[in-house]
DNA sequence: CTGAGTGCAAACAGTTTGCATTACT
DNA sequence: AGTAATGCAAACTGTTTGCACTCAG
């Protein structure tokens, strides 16, 4: 992820500027968040700050990705199978969505400009205002096929 | 919906072929279910179920929605908030998707066909065997604007 | 100094499981 | 008779909350 600083930094950037103050478990968090390429759940981004020598109690971990969700700041996916992954967002709205195998719980990412236009076409079509759409294939993976 | 009787039948008869013994919890979860014209949680079917006199354990209800999972007569759909959805699965793969209100939480079902062939057409290019796909939109519901 | 931020442990909600009982076949 | 199906209650898992303590502003 070649903006991994640019998101570090706007995020950080985001909280202040909502009046929230700066501490130390909320920062840890949206580093590794950071440092991610795709989605993963609150419990591996425990473990990779405990891993990486910055413990975050559980409890700050959820409140951190609370606010940085109302924000907008991450995105909340739900693969389906009781967990909820979280990823950074991107200001710009760019996104990707998510493959999942059945067989071995791998989770990939995707990207499809048709799809979006889809997906914006109906949304006009709707009565409904339309600020976000999650779209999860499921399958099998290559290397489980 | 048009087809429950439809729905049900075919649902009681798949799982006799596939073995299952006849059993009134679970018969009454398939006939619940095949009243349904979207997608309830499990709760609200024994609260369904209850209400009409026959009420069933949540266990037997969990358990008759995973077999029927299984046998990919029920189609389990994530509206993101911690609770899972269910909702028969037509045998004509015919399907629609769900749009969640933030604000109330409703969730209603659209269906659009240039969505599903965008889909078709990007699960062709990747190199997985994709066999089922969710789209999920949120946003604010008439009602709430 | 004051209240937002944090961590722990307890509380919770949804779901699953162990086990004794019931009832199809 | 034998075994799948059921219901209850207990166990589990992911997430949230209450509360005392810490630290940024």
């Amino acid at each position: 992820m070649a903006t991994t600083a640019t998101w570090t930094d706007h995020a950080l950037r985001t909280l202040e500027d909502a009046g929230y103050r700066s501490g130390a478990a909320r920062a840890h968090v949206v580093r590794a968040l950071g440092r991610q390429d795709c989605c993963l759940t609150a419990r591996e981004l425990a473990d990779q700050l405990r891993d990486g020598g910055d413990e975050v109690g559980i409890a700050s971990i959820y409140r951190a990705l609370e606010v940085l969700g109302e924000l907008r700041l991450v995105h909340r996916m739900d693969a389906g199978e009781g967990v909820v992954r979280y990823e950074p967002a991107m200001p710009s709205g760019e996104h990707h969505h998510h493959i999942v195998c059945d067989h071995c719980g791998q989770v990939a990412a995707y990207e499809d400009e048709r799809l979006e236009q889809a997906i914006d076409a109906l949304a006009d079509r709707l009565a409904w205002s339309v600020d976000r759409h999650d779209v999860v294939l499921r399958g099998t993976c290559p290397a489980c096929a």
